[in-house]
This record gives structure tokens, C-alpha cells and sequence, in this order.
RNA sequence: GCGCCUGUAGCUCAGCCGGAUAGAGCGGUGGAUUCCUAAUCCACAGGUCGGGGGUUCGAGUCCCUCCAGGCGCACCA
């Protein structure tokens, strides 16, 4: 809402200037810090003080005197050093607001284009840990906003299976325990958490005796190749671990459209394609000397981008001929765009939980199909856009696929790859102590080391302590039943505590994850938004069972006196105005935490209010009627906002 | 060595294109519950915005430099 007034703003000062001044420039537009300031204000008068030889005032006060009032604005002020000030028609505005959708489709134009987000990316062989968590949801967020805005959008998760991590556990389950693939297939849940003790430990058995790693290199070409003993418990290790991933990520409210294998990758050769581009265009070279004799390589030299590495050149095909990582990568990236000339089959995925829409697995389709092959196949890939959700760390590597696709000519698609780069998640000192590890500072987690919090364990915690509080609660109002209700309660509690707590952090920090802080009910949480909105509906609630009417329509809103509108009430309006802006800007910058900072001004806003300004007990019909107009904005506003972020909204705590 | 990121209250962090008195949460202190449930609210205390230069009418924000910390720069992913 507000992003329409802006330009409205704008353009009034621009003519201004320019019949007043005879000047063109063009005026910044922001919202004053208090509300009694005003709605909307421009510095330029301080801007072009120096131009015009005047003080700001004067030329502020000028503008004021000579401009024509937009559409909707009840008056202009000078405020301050000299800003001019525009001011809304308060319940004129606010009669919009009740009408208005929060976040609408802005990306409509371009419809047809699609955004592929790839997030999640856990490798198959451990359980999920809290630094997973953060690219969930940070991914599932991005898509939800995008999806908010009206962009078509297509979530992947892209599933390592023939990797070194996979291959690690494969030898610690036949060569160290010594178990038989049938063995592994009979293993009890938690399987995940099985792996992660077993991970570590293979680490550990590595290091006892290095000629071992040949056994981790017999693996990896196993896994590859796609045959025998050692590549049929990869399968199995990574299908499992896939499932209880995909369990943990459906409690956190994230799911997925395609589940991309990198066995699939292998089998359909997308690199030789992939390869075939690079030789033509000669991105890559064969080394015949020097340090990297008998690998293609991908001189980086020329770019700009690239100075001063160590070594100019980015191996693509090793000396003894498999494919790196970038290699595979660049191939991947090429097939989001429909850039390869080759598709995937596709199967419906059946290992695990679905949610809403099918969801979808890389591989051979399956002709046993029971279900009459009822769901329909969307067209994955050729993306107009992708966005690839990675930690800050390989940001190098992310560079260097771009700069594949732009050897290849594709400059359009390589500025549309962009690398959504997070900072990691390491554990605050208290809490690593806490954890039995030494906590002298932070500690970073890792899955070969086994030092991390699992994901299935924080969510626990925080169902097992949202829980407690609701029983105390409940207790407390003689109310003790604890049946499927408190459960669900519970659940969505921890839901949003989590969700929260990864939403809200700048994705340029490190986030030292404190256990006290990240469990935290209180302040500014996930359950600090619910409980605004479980008071909004109280109040609502209240309002039925008196038999009054629960919604005040926006055409009695118009007509209400400019007086009712106190600056706190006021307040609320203008910040539910801005969601839209927010969002857009969250989504353009890849900066969500804007959206969760937005939802907590919100609510905080709201809180204060509901203390001050009572409704049921109101006598005085406009006062009532504006607190209740209010209230209607700031629920949807936050159910909107609430709904991007995945924070479940209950209706009572 | 080169590159990226970070340094703001005791702790965790906001601070949009340079602009109005640098803001929250936690923790501390003191208050508010016959009221739409206190998972809340109000008040108070707490700041050399890492240091130093510069640009500007104006710098937490831009430029330079130094200091401190994190992360990258593989024929690992």
C-alpha cells in the first residue's frame, strides 16, 4: 500500500522544484521516525540547500507553500532541519487498508518465468544438524516469498548420493562394523542418528591407519559406476537418510517439488554434454605439463574476477579422467537453465513424507505405479532465474560455475545464477560446553567430527519446553487437560520458535547458537508473534460471545473523525502499510530477516496498543470502531507476513 | 600473500539512497494482573558506533589507513 504513495510524493515535489526552482531532481522519499512527523517525508530541501544558496527551512517552507496537495494526503509540514512533510487522511487510508491484500502479486509481468530455488542440499549419510536448518528455512522462506509475490517458482533439493560423505558411511557399515547390506536395511530408527555416530567414527578409523582411505576410494568409484555390493548399500544408506531428512524438514513446515540425484547426473552423462559445450567453445583446455598435466582445466586468468589465486586454472576432469565437483556442478546448472539439450526422467517420490503438492524424484520412472499414474509431471527445470541456496563458503566454487556458463557464452543465465551465500552456524561457547565439547570460544560444527546439535533434537527440546509452558499455563486457569490439542499447540510453538530464530539473524553473521537464546518464548521470538495474533482473536472471540460485531467494514472506516486516530493507532496502520515494500525488498536482496524484523515491529506495536486501548470495554463507537479497524489490519498484515516466514498461527496459547 | 565477511549497550543484534534525539531483545533495577489471559506492557540504568585520518552543511552509514576476529583461495564436496 504505502509503495504506491511514494512515487505520488515524488512527483508532487518534482514539479514543485521545478516550477518553483527551476531545477530537476529527483527527491528521496522516506518515513519520518514518529509518527506526529508525519507519513511520508523528503531531506531534499537539505539536499539542495547548498544549490539554491538557501537555508533548507526557507526552501522547505517554499515547497509547502507552492505545491499541490496529492490525492489522499490531509496536509503538508515543514519538521525539523527542514523536511517537508506529508501527512495521510488517516481514516481515508486506513478504510483502504481494511479492503487491502497485505502482500500481493507484484511479479506478474513476469509471470511465465520461473525461479528455481535449490535449498537444503544435506549430504545423504548423517542426520540433519542446526546449520541445515538454517539453509531450510532460509531456502523454504525465499520461496514462500517469492511464491507471495507471484513469481513461479520451483523448490529443488539436490541429493549427493555418489559422494565421499555417502561413501565414508558405506565403509564404516562393510568393513568396520563388518554388516551385510541386509543388515543395514534392518537397522532401527533412527537411522540418521546411527550414521552420525558411524561417520565420525570411520573418521576416526581413517586416521588410525591411512591405507584405509583405499577403501574409501574402492567406494566412491562404486558409487559412481552404480554397481555391485558397495554401491547397492549407497543406495540404500542415502534412500534412507533422504526419508528421515525429508521427516525432519515436514516438522519444520519446508517441502520440496524435485529431489535431484547426483547418481542420476552420472547415469544420464549430463557432464559428457556438459563437456562437449565446454571443448567447443574452448572454456576448457588439456594440460599436457606442469602441475596440472592430464586434466581439462578452466583458465580463470582472464577474469577479472579471478586475480591473484594461487592457481589460475580450475581442474575440471582429473588426470584419471572423473569429473569434480564444479564440473558436475556446471553441468547442473546448465540443465536448470535448459541450457544442456537433456532432461531427467522423473518418478513420484514414495520414501517418505509428502505434503501439499507431489512431490517428485530425478530418476527412472517407475512402471509399477499402483495409483494409475494419476499425478501429472510438472516441467522441472528451464528456470528464468536460479537461485541456489549455499553457505558463505563456497562462494568461490559458485564463481566459478558462473563463470562456466559465461565461457559458454550464456552471460544472461550466468548473471540469473545467483548465489544465495548464508554464514554458517556455530555453536555459542556455553552451549558447546554444555554439550560435553571444550568451550573456551565458539565452536564450529561439523558432521565428520561429529560436533553439532541434531535437528530432531533442538525441535524436541523445544516441543518438550513449549509443552511445560502450556500445562503450567493451563494449570493455572484450572484448565489441565492435556489431550491432541495441547500436542498440536506445542508443536506449532517450537515451529515458530525455530523458524524464527533462523529468519531473523543477517545473513552475513555467524550465528553462535546459544541453546538458552534459540529456546527463548519471550522478547523478540516466534512466539512473541503468535501471541499477538492469539490476543487479536481473543479479542474477536470475546466480541462474538457479546454479540457484537467482530469486523468493522472499510466504509464505515472512511467516514470515522479524523480524531480517533491517536499516533500510537496510527502507527500500526502506516507499519502494516509497508508489508508489501518489505517483502519485495527481502526478496530482491535475499535479506529475510527485513520480513521477520518487520513481523516483530508489528507485533510489538500491536502489544503496547492492546494495553492501551481497550475495545470491549470501549463506550465510545468511533474510538471502538478505529481500535477494532486496527486490530483487523494488523491480523492480516501479520498472518501475511507470518504465513512467508512458515510461522504457524494458533488460536489460542 | 590475495579475496570476501564482521567489529554499535554487560550479552545477542537492528540501523533502508549520508539527514530528525543511535534503536530492539536478553540480562539488571523498579512498577502494572477485579480488566480483550502477564508467553504481555510501562519506567529507569547502560553507548569514545574497533582506532586514526579524509569528503560533506551534516558520517554508525561514503573514501583511505591501521587494529582485531571469521571464512575462502585443492586433481574434497
Amino acid at each position: 500500500m504505502l509503495q504506491r504513495k511514494r512515487p505520488l510524493v515524488a512527483g508532487v515535489l518534482r514539479r514543485v522544484l521545478s516550477d518553483v526552482f527551476g531545477i530537476d531532481h529527483d527527491p528521496v522519499v522516506e518515513v519520518p521516525p514518529q509518527r506526529r512527523l508525519g507519513d511520508l517525508a523528503s531531506p531534499c530541501a537539505l539536499h539542495l540547500a547548498r544549490e539554491l544558496r538557501q537555508a533548507p527551512r526557507a526552501i522547505a517552507e517554499r515547497l509547502v507553500e507552492c505545491l499541490e496537495l496529492p490525492e489522499g494526503f490531509e496536509r503538508v509540514t515543514v519538521e525539523g532541519p527542514g523536511y517537508v512533510n506529508f501527512h495521510f487522511a488517516r481514516s481515508r487510508f486506513a478504510a483502504v487498508m481494511i479492503d487491502a491484500a497485505p502482500v500481493v502479486e507484484s511479479g506478474a509481468s513476469d509471470a511465465p518465468a520461473k525461479v528455481i530455488v535449490e535449498h537444503t542440499n544435506i549430504n545423504p549419510n548423517k542426520a540433519a544438524h542446526i546449520g541445515h536448518l538454517r539453509n531450510a528455512v532460509l531456502g523454504d522462506v525465499l520461496a514462500r516469498a517469492l511464491r507471495g509475490l507471484g513469481h513461479k517458482t520451483e523448490v529443488q533439493n539436490y541429493i549427493d548420493d555418489t559422494g565421499v560423505q555417502v561413501a565414508d558411511v558405506v565403509v564404516g557399515f562393510l568393513d568396520l562394523r563388518d554388516c551385510s547390506v541386509a543388515d543395514i536395511e534392518a537397522l532401527p530408527e533412527p537411522f540418521d542418528y546411527v550414521c552420525w555416530d558411524l561417520y565420525s567414527e570411520v573418521g576416526r578409523w581413517y586416521e588410525g591407519d591411512p591405507q584405509r582411505l583405499e577403501l574409501r576410494r574402492r567406494t566412491l568409484h562404486a558409487l559412481e559406476a552404480g554397481e555391485g555390493r558397495r554401491a547397492e548399500a549407497g543406495r540404500l544408506i542415502a534412500r534412507r537418510i533422504v526419508a528421515r531428512h525429508l521427516a525432519t524438514m515436514a516438522r519444520i513446515g519446508v517441502d520440496y517439488d524435485l529431489l535431484t540425484h547426483e547418481s542420476e547426473i552420472l547415469r544420464l552423462d549430463f557432464f559428457v554434454a556438459a563437456f562437449e559445450q565446454l571443448k567447443e567453445t574452448g572454456a576448457v583446455r588439456f594440460e599436457e605439463s606442469g602441475k596440472n598435466a592430464g586434466c581439462w582445466v578452466m583458465p580463470l586468468a582472464d577474469s577479472e574476477e579471478f586475480q591473484g589465486l594461487e592457481d589460475p586454472d580450475k581442474v575440471i576432469v582429473r588426470s584419471d579422467g572423473t569429473v569434480t565437483y564444479v564440473g558436475k556442478d556446471i553441468a547442473y546448472q546448465l540443465w536448470k537453465f535448459g541450457l544442456l539439450g537433456r532432461d531427467f526422467e522423473y518418478a513420484p517420490f514414495r520414501d517418505g513424507p509428502r505434503r501439499g503438492s507431489p512431490l517428485w524424484k530425478t530418476g527412472p520412472a517407475e512402471p509399477d505405479a499402483g495409483d494409475g499414474g494419476a499425478e501429472r509431471r510438472p516441467d522441472f527445470g528451464r528456470g528464468a532465474r536460479v537461485i541456489n541456496v549455499i553457505d558463505a563458503r563456497q562462494a568461490y566454487l559458485q564463481r566459478i560455475v558462473r563463470a562456466g556458463l559465461e565461457a559458454l557464452g550464456h552471460d544472461g543465465e550466468a548473471r540469473d545464477s545467483i548465489h544465495f551465500a548464508y554464514e554458517m552456524v556455530s555453536l555459542s561457547a556455553k552451549t558447546a560446553e554444555r554439550l560435553g565439547f571444550s568451550g573456551d570460544s565458539q565452536l564450529e560444527m561439523s558432521g565428520r567430527k561429529g560436533i553439532g546439535v541434531k535437528a530432531d533434537d533442538l525441535l524436541d527440546q523445544l516441543e518438550a519446553k513449549s509443552r511445560g509452558e502450556i500445562l503450567e499455563r493451563r494449570a493455572a486457569d484450572g484448565d489441565g487437560e492435556a489431550g491432541e490439542e495441547v500436542d498440536l499447540l506445542a508443536r506449532q510453538i517450537a515451529v515458530a520458535a525455530l523458524r524464527f530464530f533462523m529468519a531473523r539473524a543477517t545473513t552475513t553473521r555467524v550465528i553462535a547458537f546459544d541453546i538458552d537464546d534459540a529456546t527463548s518464548f519471550e522478547g523478540e521470538s516466534g512466539p512473541y508473534l503468535q501471541y499477538s495474533i492469539v490476543r487479536a482473536r481473543n479479542i474477536r472471540r470475546r466480541l462474538r460471545e457479546e454479540g457484537l460485531a467482530q469486523e468493522v467494514p472499510g466504509s464505515r472506516v472512511a467516514t470515522l473523525p479524523a480524531g480517533v486516530w491517536s499516533d500510537d493507532l496510527w502507527d500500526l496502520v502506516l507499519c502494516a502499510s509497508q508489508c508489501q515494500e518489505v517483502v519485495e525488498r527481502a526478496a530482491a536482496t535475499l535479506e529475510l530477516s527485513l520480513i521477520a524484523r518487520h513481523a516483530v515491529d508489528l507485533a510489538q506495536k500491536f502489544h503496547a496498543i492492546y494495553h492501551r486501548h481497550p475495545i470491549l470495554h470501549e463506550q465510545d463507537a468511533d474510538l471502538r470502531d478505529a481500535r477494532l479497524a486496527v486490530t483487523q489490519v494488523f491480523e492480516r498484515s501479520l498472518e501475511a507476513l507470518a504465513e512467508i516466514l512458515g510461522v504457524p498461527l494458533p488460536e489460542r496459547m
